[in-house]
DNA sequence: GGCCGCCCTTGACCTGCATCAATGCGATCG
DNA sequence: CGATCGCATTGATGCAGGTCAAGGGCGGCC
């Protein structure tokens, strides 16, 4: 359990190209925690002094209305971190964080990371790096939401999934579908009929969480809108 | 014209702050720039070779769908910088940015901007805690776009307009109702319904571009959804 | 002052999607 | 091996708000 926590540390993109001495110096100040299903890791609002590295589990960052309306932002999972850009904005966490299954995370102090950063320049890059492409991923979930129907956005996701899964025909949906229903600004309800709809068009076969892309040039126009 | 090019970048909280030094060393570089109104300065997907801040006009950055659907994801007037987070995720601008009025802006090229952050961490972290504001304000919109009606859209940005104002009852929108309509996610039909439902209440009082607020507390309601 | 163009408003209509309610269907467990 | 729980599907209905079309106000400009 406490065996290494340092090799499981290198399992994230953002530790794995630190040099040895650098490792040194944040692990004592980092703190093991686990959580069960379903439990919240932190809330939209709470000051922010710290942020997370995932062992192992799932994710999600999420954002819901006073009537308990949620829309998710991003799933992350082993290997990933989050909440080092709430450190950083210095104005308390701007979502919900909540596990999708049993996890184990490491928790890194925000001074420690800024003294990293601060001292380390590549650091502090690759940080950068990834808040700049979590805003372009934003940028994506907001015309999605503004600008496209449930059928396109489905489309589109299932495309840039096939993306990240190397061009191959069929994928796993990575959550159920009630989950993905929030990532897509929708409903379970509204995403089961936009499935069926892209089935029966011959687009997509749909087989529990596998999905196989049949026709993508037809997905493609779809996604355009 | 070709006056005084650094005193006018002090006027970016960017610049505000660097040492003569740093000045010196990034004004070489940069270009000045004019537009017209309603001008594209970059478009999405185009290669993010560099950054700019406004001297003087107004900026909106935008998403589009296919069908021509515009959401606003943010306007910028003079003394902002936009498109720095581009060059850092090295994916090309996630967005147009086009012009509202008339604009004269200065040019600032990837090189000597990533150098500047290189070699000045404080520099770097005002980078950062600018993207870092960026991101909590995109979960902002799309909370407001997945959750909220568009009345509590509304109330929720004239709220947040009244806290940059001072708190002062009455403030003045910053571009025509149109274009808030593209921020707000709706269409400048249904937002003017929403402002007169919002006088009818007695919540607001609307002349124009300016706008009172009579019942804080019932806004504040609404918003909360 | 009067004409024109732009932005805003208002009304009538229509549609995509949320909501509600019921049922199906595996997995897990006693 | 049936009971149960969580998740997914399907159908029926209602509504927020987008779209289309027609004025209305106001400022700029000749």
């Amino acid at each position: 359990m406490t065996a290494s926590p340092r090799n499981e540390l290198r399992a994230s993109p953002f530790f794995r190209h630190l040099p040895a001495d650098a490792l040194a110096r944040v692990s004592p100040a980092i703190q093991r925690k686990s959580y069960g299903r379903g439990q919240l890791v932190f809330q939209q609002g709470e000051p922010a002094g710290g942020f997370f590295v995932i062992l192992a589990g799932k994710v999600k960052l999420r954002v819901c209305s006073g009537t308990g309306k949620e829309q998710v932002l991003h799933f992350f999972e082993a290997g990933d971190s989050f909440g080092e850009a709430a450190i950083l904005a210095g104005e308390g966490y701007p979502a919900d964080a909540v596990t999708l299954s049993e996890s184990r995370m490491v928790y890194i102090p925000a001074e420690p990371f800024l003294d990293e950063m601060r001292a380390d320049p590549d650091f502090a890059f690759l940080v950068m790096r990834s808040m700049a492409r979590r805003l372009t991923e934003f940028a994506q979930i907001i015309e999605n939401l503004s600008t496209r129907e449930v059928r396109a956005r489905l489309a589109s996701y299932i495309l840039s999934q096939r993306r990240r899964g190397g061009e191959s025909p069929s994928l796993r949906l990575p959550v159920g579908k009630g989950e993905l229903a929030c990532l897509l600004g929708t409903t379970a309800e509204s995403l089961s009929r936009a499935l069926r709809n892209l089935s029966e068009q011959g687009m997509i076969r749909v087989e529990g969480k596998m999905i196989t892309v049949i026709d993508p040039d037809a997905l493609i126009e779809l996604a355009e809108d």
